[in-house]
DNA sequence: TAGATTGTTAATCGATTAACAATC
DNA sequence: TAGATTGTTAATCGATTAACAATC
């Protein structure tokens, strides 16, 4: 389901989600001048991004509060579960697994993996924590597509082989390395630190 | 110290840093093909993102390795030490007071705040969790400038408004909320969840 | 109807890539 | 010298913004 939505108009649409689902329920209607003014961007950027949720609006009176969340609900499969695991139980991968908030985007860590023996068995979260090399199992078992890797850098290249070769179609990465894996898997990186550097160097 | 660098290709700064850093020492020499090929991006479009940095290549012979991540190191400000402050000592926030990985870019936490009494007096990763109540103090004590928000979407408004009144001067926010802040702030954010669903979006 | 707002087309802006001269 | 690589200028590409007709 590739769509022809550029990447980073998708990613500004969990910002109008969360801002949609913030507003007073009795707010009816709400429109592209407003939520731009709320979120501080220019209303027909607004207006093209919601375009590709294929939610529409009425001139003089904007868009329906709740048609346009189930829009870009839909648009982002918030309602087509998806499930996803997580390698990698240190201290940021703990706090995700215990984390409640990709519920609301229709996805699940089912299980979890890590190498040390001390926690393989444990759980966290209600989440069951198993040994790495039963990843590839867990995947079919659960029909995973998704993977979280936090894991140390030294690792992560060698969990990534394991990840795609169990099946995983998608890998959000932690660690502050450059994964090298097939086309057909979609990677996304997450650098705290880096972020937070880069930051810095805009002050 | 605002630069003319796209904030593109400063974000693609610390991904070249990570690189360089995790080649052999041996390597006396890179290229920014090979750097390129590496990282699966363009050669011209490295070239230039180091160029900002006032790094130099000899034709040829390419960049010396050292020199490069020295370079670059520099233009991020690695070498600036700055303090920063954690708000919200949750899952995340623990995991981050616990995370090593800030130091490489010269940003210490120096301590972290929270308004559960039970946290209150402890500390995390060597770092003391006080009242949310004494951030403005602390920020003008150790004259931090960076701030990480890791506090519930419900108390995230709030508590940045205490932020920016204590002169914090950045603030990265981890609750999926658009923060209103006036512009001297830069404010930047991360939002996991919506992450993985944007990644999930795209398989 | 008049006015506000949508949706779309055209113009602008900025980032990436291509072409190529400089150079070691 | 010949060839590889840098650094820069011009061309392309894509995203944002401006203009404006459609419409409720």
């Amino acid at each position: 389901m590739t769509r022809d939505i550029p990447e980073i108009s998708l990613q500004r649409l969990p910002i109008y989600l969360n801002y949609l689902k913030s507003l007073p329920e009795g707010d009816k209607y709400i429109s592209s001048g407003a939520i731009a003014a709320a979120l501080g961007m220019g209303e027909v950027l607004v207006r093209k991004d919601l375009a590709y949720t294929s939610s529409s609006g009425r001139p003089k009176v904007g868009y329906v509060r709740t048609e346009l969340i189930a829009a870009i609900e839909d648009y982002l499969g918030c309602n087509k579960k998806k499930n996803a695991i997580l390698v990698g139980v240190g201290g940021l991968g703990s706090a995700l697994l215990s984390y409640g908030g990709f519920a609301k985007y229709g996805i699940d860590i089912v299980e979890a993996f890590d190498s040390d023996p001390e926690k393989i068995g444990t759980s966290i979260g209600g989440k069951m924590i198993s040994v790495d090399s039963e990843v590839a199992s867990a995947v079919q078992k659960y029909g995973a597509v998704l993977a979280i890797l936090a894991v140390p850098a030294s690792a992560a290249q060698q969990v990534c082989d394991g990840l795609v070769g169990s099946g995983i179609k998608g890998i959000l990465n932690f660690a502050p390395v450059q994964l090298k894996s097939p086309e057909s898997v979609v990677v996304r990186n997450i650098d705290v630190a880096a972020s937070l550097a880069i930051l810095a160097s805009l002050l």
